[in-house]
DNA sequence: TTGTAGGCGTTATCAT
DNA sequence: ATGATAACGCCTACAA
């Protein structure tokens, strides 16, 4: 006859040795129901002191550990966050990822990484698969799939919560931790101007990206605001890659006048700037001060060290992790992180 | 009356809209029970043709997918695989998930990531904590707490699978992908030695890593086949980082005679090394070979490109997933993966 | 080949 | 404040 129904007729006292021991174990070792030890695991308030802590000491005793996937059954959802993500870049998503452990460590959530391709035809058929599936507690979407409004679209309609991350107002508070891209390339710009240049090129982002406009608008601000040289010649455009920064660096540095400096809309881009300038023999920062944005790994370590924008990752993480999990009213506050400038070597006043 | 029961009386046809369908669901309009309904879903052999395509066309219809919780709890396993790791690299822990990914697409298994500190005294405690918690199937362990046999011996004593990657012969073939990266700097030894270098610095990893191990045994491998110059001189240590590599860079450098080429244990240090010989005025590769190890992003990225070791992570992912969650014979074959020396231009025949 | 009864470990409902 | 009973959705054992 099974252990539990044993227990049930109070016969046996010792519990069965070969699995881990389960609410009932609990339930009959300290002599109360198992809706009453339900109520503790629960911390549930209508419960008398004396009994709460005679079976907690049972379940301390046992080592017991309640069953997930039975828990999630009875509440008809999981304590699984998903992480919905393009690979915008290794260092990012790993930040990110930190952020959110950080959140969820001593809770019962776990994080299911889902990496997608944005190109694929198939994406939301994916992600439907993906949500369907697992039936996670909720997500959430890193730029630059998050600008995708019909994945958010999907999320609400499968009944899955989600929080996006963006440089824009993409959604409501509840749905959005946001950081501030357009404002940090601004003081980017300021930085130059200090600096003494006057005359500095953009490598853009890929367009449909919200934080490549974001960062561009960025630059417009700081040209009109300083009242640098414009121009076509002093615009290309990337698609946040090492090989398109590179492109993008040699079209800039063969305009004449040549810009004294660039900012490029991330670091990959610049340091693909920073090849085409090594490969035309221009010495940065003498001859060209060069500027990128999301202070990545590599940004520290190519030569000379770069000046970046560094926005709080992990932070953001951490706040788009609880707005997840957290009650209600904390979760509907805004979120908007700002962005640091870190300087480092390659940016120096101009030589011409 | 709940919808269940309603079904098994013969009554209602319609199910209810206002949640996801389920087995009963199928089960009543394709008028069959739900057991057989369980068979079609785990493809069991012995089914009628024309029953099969019945329900198969219903759960077509309803979009039936079956939930994973109610399966997890009743099989007592999940199909959760997960990922623990102290993040040796962000490049490499996300090519390693992409690997893991690639193998359970298409498949019902997700894969929860767990990022652990490996110098916290509770690192054990807490992997327990998490594998009790979340029943996984089954988790892959990345190097360098794939080595700790502690933490495999845990996971034994709890009854869950893992498979550990690893760049030395670990543990038995059902429980380990092994890499070769003694061969692999051995061959970029070789490589150095064809270029006419006989004076080659080590920086190595840190100890307590069996990876950093051996890859000092491949370098000591090649100086002795060689016949290179040895010495103390030649040799510093590091720790992965990239700081650790300018440190250690700069010792090596200001040896004399100095190294005409440098091996790094990885592209980090190899990173820190370039820095090194920057910051001296030595050009390299004019003046100084660098290799790394690892081809992480950075390697192509810097300046000059570095010439490296790739080893294959992400097929090596791909075979460690496969391992945990395939057939049993399948698993119990060993996996040795073999690398690759990445030529770029951080190596040229010494100057000197 | 298919169906019935009951269990997996938890929570919800509604008593007491 | 606590307990009995019935879900939750699936699978296994055994029966037919």
């Amino acid at each position: 006859m099974r252990d539990g129904q044993i227990a049930l007729q109070g016969v046996q006292v010792n519990r069965k040795k070969d699995s881990a021991p389960t609410i009932n174990d609990v339930a009959r070792l300290s002599g109360v129901s198992k809706k009453t030890v339900s109520r503790v695991i629960n911390r549930s308030p209508l419960l008398n002191q004396a009994t709460r802590e005679r079976v907690e000491a049972v379940i301390a005793d046992l080592g017991y550990v309640p069953n997930p996937q039975a828990r999630a059954l009875a509440l008809r959802r999981n304590f699984l966050i998903g992480l919905i993500h393009d690979n915008p870049n290794a260092q990012m998503v790993l930040n990110f990822q930190e952020g959110v452990l950080d959140a969820i460590r001593e809770t019962e959530f776990a994080l299911v990484v889902r990496p997608v391709d944005r190109h694929s035809p198939r994406l939301l058929d994916d992600v439907r698969n993906f949500l369907e599936r697992q039936r996670l507690y909720g997500v959430l979407l890193l730029p630059p799939i998050s600008e995708n409004d019909a994945l958010a679209a999907l999320c609400t309609e499968l009944g899955c919560n989600y929080v996006r991350m963006g440089s824009a107002k993409l959604d409501d508070d509840a749905h959005l931790v946001e950081s501030n891209d357009r404002q940090a390339v601004t003081h980017a710009m300021a930085y130059l101007a200090e600096l003494g240049h006057r005359r500095v090129g953009l490598v853009a982002g890929p367009e449909g990206f919200r934080s490549a406009r974001e960062r561009m608008l960025g630059y417009h601000d700081g040209v009109a605001h300083h009242g640098f040289d414009t121009g076509q010649d002093l615009i290309a455009g990337g698609n946040y890659t090492f090989e398109s920064g590179l492109a993008a660096g040699v079209r800039l540095l063969d305009a004449n006048p040549r810009p004294t400096a660039i900012f490029a809309s991330n670091d990959e881009m610049a340091a693909g700037v920073l090849h085409a300038a090594r490969q035309r023999g221009i010495d940065v920062p003498r001859d060209l001060s060069i500027v990128g944005f999301d202070d990545t790994a590599i940004a520290a370590h190519i030569w000379p060290p770069l000046t970046t924008v560094r926005w709080p990752i992990v932070p953001m993480a951490r706040a788009a992790a609880a707005k997840l999990i957290g009650p209600g009213e904390e979760a509907s506050q805004p979120s908007l992180f700002l962005s640091d400038l870190i300087r480092r070597a390659s940016s120096v006043p101009p030589s011409r």
